[in-house]
DNA sequence: ATGAAAGCGCTAACAA
DNA sequence: TTGTTAGCGCTTTCAT
């Protein structure tokens, strides 16, 4: 009984089919040419050793390793765990592997993206989260092509995926405004992310142009649940309360809804209105009926990915920034 | 401006520093011995160029990847992604890096675990996906330990990490009859899972031997929220119509509620009780207020992180099943 | 403490 | 079509 069972190499199976490892080899690289009764007798040999090729060891002269690193931030949020599910179903069908790896603070992400370039990945996805632009530049210097999803840098040789938050912002309170809302209270989460500043900064502008309506609160780092479940207690507390609220995600706006029904009694949508973010499977569900932002998920992982792909291929096609469009699902949350 | 910037190796940092590419190894070797003025040179040359060592090149000699595989499957299903979400920090805190494979149909296991042994990972976690005899077969041949997470083979080659879920079983039936509940229906999911045929005989059992007590209902495949908050409606047609649900999953539970409570009108606890397994945390939302089995996700992947990382470290430790303990959570969809 | 040489498992020119 | 040779970037004896 082995100890240690030997790893079968194309060595090995030279030596039982009687050929060279170059024709090894090329048995297992589409295209080269074997003669099939050469071919057949290494398939044999292989399959009686139970051969299988390093990919690592072939990444190291083909210089390509298949591999596509993903780092993931806000696990919290379920359109982001959905994103990450849809990137690996898809990079596995184009024949890639995803390195995973979780950054937490944003420091991490450097660090993230660092680990990933020592493992030679062909490829780089950041999710949510914003590495720095000396790593970027890592990145660039290695060839390696990277891109941010929700997220943007000042620099430019990275891509970018976002959504047009801007449009995003005008719509919100274009449907607000048209049902008769006036006193808007905003639940934002990362103040220093550009995808957010953007939409607030739309929303503030549209508020601006609309007879009698204002901001009566503009909450800053509020994410999940419980933090949209104590906002709304809080907001209730103030002189002017709001009469619609508008959260930058799903997740804080179904707390808001349970704070706002079933803590406070509020009469849901006519004394005040919710939308959230997102669209996640649960603001759909029967008890929240959340109004919300339907973010073009589809879209953006296929922006990603043909990006990345494409600069993979081409090495010297730029990185560019690219926008999906996001619409608006009006439910229950909404008068 | 070059095109293709040439990737950085020990040496040009050799060349840089003046020193052997072997100096240079020692340098990021952790505890090798370097003079202390040498290593200083190298570190100089090597920052000034923007050296990173090649981790595949590296371990093609020290046969260690530092990578995992992990197989995912049922992303559906919250508690899962979670669990990936923990497998993904833990590891990485003990310098371990996931490959991430998607199997979503059972034949796909094979499939991926396969391709994982071609990156030559150190060791394969599959969660809630059941791999073949052969595919495990072939890992123990490669020395490579796998284990199994909510799934057990028959095969003793494989660990696995399963709940104790006669006990789950059990323990459901004491809480519904203790609270009078007699006329039971079981919601489950994929009836070939051994994880989920323990939990049903013993549910079986346990309802056998109270007097009055029996099962009116047992769907199987029933997974999802949509399909749960269809069966509700399929039972409540019956001529016999449950007084308790029993679900295999918490997301199957919530939707069960959203039937029976807006749907259906129906009266729960006290006209029906319903109880989920997984505790995810929208079973604690105040809308649902699921009595649900809290799996003990923690001791879960803490059993599987230290079996592999043992398995690794001492190849000819034996793989072994492991069994958490779970617990009860009494919410308001019970009386 | 350091360098030379060998080799991990593989592929790619090049000849034959 | 096939084998020989060289080498991807790294670590590791083995001398020095």
């Amino acid at each position: 009984m082995k100890k240690q069972p030997a790893k079968i190499t194309s060595h090995e199976v030279a030596a039982e089919a009687g050929v060279s490892r170059s024709a090894v080899s090329r048995t297992f690289t589409p295209g080269a040419s074997v003669a099939p009764r050469t071919r057949e007798k290494i398939l044999a040999a292989a399959n009686k050793l139970g051969y299988r090729p390093n990919a690592l060891a072939r990444s190291l002269i083909v210089r390509r390793t298949q591999l596509i690193g993903l780092v993931m931030a806000e696990w919290e949020n379920p359109f982001y765990t959905r994103m990450l599910r849809l990137f690996s179903e898809r990079l596995q069908d184009e024949g890639y592997q995803l390195v995973l790896l979780t950054s937490n603070t944003e420091a991490d992400a450097d660090k993230a993206v660092r680990r990933l370039m020592q493992y030679q990945v062909d490829g780089v996805i950041v999710v949510s989260a914003r590495p720095s632009a000396a790593a970027a530049k890592e990145c660039a210097a290695n060839g390696t092509p990277l891109v941010l999803v929700n997220r943007q840098t000042a620099g430019r040789r990275t891509s970018s995926v976002t959504c047009d938050n801007r449009r995003i912002g005008e719509d919100i309170v274009a449907l607000l405004a048209g049902a008769g809302y006036r006193r808007f209270a905003l639940l934002r989460g990362d103040p220093t992310a550009i995808t957010g500043a953007d939409r607030t900064d739309a929303i503030r502008a549209a508020v601006a142009k609309i007879r009698g309506a204002r901001i009566v609160a503009d909450l800053i780092n509020t994410f999940g649940y419980d933090e949209g479940r104590r906002a709304i207690r809080d907001l209730w507390q103030q002189p002017e309360r709001p009469d619609a609220i508008i959260c930058s995600s799903d997740l804080t706006g179904l707390g808001v809804l349970d704070g706002a029904r079933t803590d406070l009694r509020i009469d849901v949508p006519d004394e005040l209105g919710v939308v959230g973010l997102g669209d996640i499977p649960q603001s759909g569900w029967t008890a929240y009926q959340l109004t919300t932002v339907h973010l073009p998920i589809d879209e953006m992982i296929d922006l990603a990915v043909k990006d990345v792909l494409a600069r993979i291929a081409d090495p010297d096609r730029s990185p560019r920034p690219m926008v999906a469009n996001a619409r608006i699902v009006g439910r229950a949350s909404t008068r």
